[in-house]
DNA sequence: TCCCATTGGACTGATACGTATACCTTTAAG
DNA sequence: CTTAAAGGTATACGTATCAGTCCAATGGGA
């Protein structure tokens, strides 16, 4: 029977898997732009800053700008004012795009049918335990959001508005979390700011104006301590993200 | 004014962390024991095994052994049917469990609330997109957990029965999230699980019985792919849990 | 009783990865 | 045409991890 020593029941344990730092550096940058950041056509930092920004060594930032390059995410320019310039996306080849978007809505689709299911019940435990400490944040961060969608109406390319829209509209969320008083809620909500920007990118500021609208409601509904119609709100916000981002995958932008 | 170079408008990129091999081994091996894949007494393959398993040197193993051990997660026996030994955490005596349970109430609360959220959600995905592979491993689950309670009811006081009926229940409820299909909802059941697994401990099988009285009935509403009357059951069950839990910590018992 | 298989403990040399540092090359601006 | 600001290249060093070998304890079976 050659009975070696088969009998093994189950893996309980899996392969760990080593992480390297370039890989993590390639994480990041991809993040940054990801984000809107770093918008295309504009330069990353020298590679000394950002060696120095992210606690490693040139070497290192050096291997990740390789891969970033050859993932056609990156260009380098050399000689003075030259530096690392963030690609067009329209320089990459379009049938690859299309496959990555599909993978992205997946992804995206995982991480709506979470976000629905958490943020419903933070927005109703957040009216029902918020402090006015609370509703200071909220305010500030609606005000943000408000002077960002101003800013970038304006024919102004810069990045900013954008980040900032984005920044403001995390604070805000976030904030409802932190109002809910239950810190597994929190890092759940953390968790999908975090995932969310990933697959999609900052790169639609003008699709989130009318999900915007809903953030005034749903303060108020907050502010009242009104639970039902807060999870409500949010409920419906969520939703009309979660169109506007398909619409967006799906190429209508 | 003393200008430097300053100027930094702000740290769009963050340090990166470079997680050592042994610390992931840590993790990994904490992560199968709070889940109950090993249970207190039990032994670890042998360090080459594990070796093997995590793709991984034994040096590696060897270092994130001496943390484990430090912690007191782990023992170590040497010579012939030596091995890495699991500690058990509960050996101490209920009175003094339920005085730190107590000082757990807020936590345990929050757990719950969160919980209620997190694994109603789950069940009525599950429910829809449950395959027969994960009906075969609930059954399992569930013959174990009947098996441990017969085992309990002897007058036996081992801690085995207890911490086996825990890791079937862990298993129970995993596998619904697997089932979800939802990589989010998973990684909260798994949080979720961790999280109770060290304040419950195996303290009060006896009234985990009658919660286990739920879990047949779960089972069929997930078989039979009604997701209503899953979420429903789940919501009971859950909340059934919760009192069990704070009647324990109010010292009914 | 004694041998021996099993398992943790300890050591060594090789290698890959990351760091630190210095210097070269390109290039735009003054 | 000099200079400063990038990226490009090269070298040496430290260390984490690996692969392999041998030692030490220990319990069970011949």
């Amino acid at each position: 029977m050659s009975g070696d020593h088969l009998g093994e029941p189950d893996p309980k344990i899996a392969p760990v898997h080593l992480t390297a730092a370039y890989e993590l550096v390639v994480e990041q940058i991809r993040r940054a732009i990801d984000l809107g950041l770093f918008l295309p056509g504009q330069k990353l930092p020298p590679e000394r800053d950002l060696a120095e920004q992210m606690s490693v060594s040139r070497s290192t930032i050096r291997e990740a700008v390789r891969v970033l390059v050859a993932d056609g995410i990156l260009s380098v320019r050399r000689g003075a004012s030259g530096g690392l310039i963030v690609n067009n996306v329209h320089t990459r080849d379009p049938e690859e795009l299309r496959v990555y978007a599909k993978r992205k809505r997946v992804e995206l689709n995982d991480i709506f049918d979470f976000r629905i299911v958490v943020e419903q019940a933070t927005a109703s435990f957040a009216a029902q335990r918020r402090g006015d400490d609370n509703l200071a944040v909220m305010r500030t961060a609606l005000a943000a959001m408000e002077e960002a969608i101003a800013a970038s109406s304006a024919e102004d390319d810069d990045p900013d508005p954008i980040a900032a829209f984005n920044a403001a509209d995390t604070s805000f969320h976030m904030e409802i979390a932190r109002a809910s008083k239950n810190p597994h809620l929190l890092k759940s909500v953390e968790a999908i700011r975090r995932a969310m920007f990933l697959p999609v990118g900052g790169v639609f500021i003008k699709l989130r104006k009318d999900a915007n609208a809903m953030h005034e409601p749903l303060y108020n509904a907050i502010a009242d301590r009104d639970a039902a119609r807060a999870a409500e709100i949010m409920a419906e916000h969520v939703q009309a993200t979660r169109r506007a981002m398909m619409e967006f995958l799906d190429g209508k932008r």
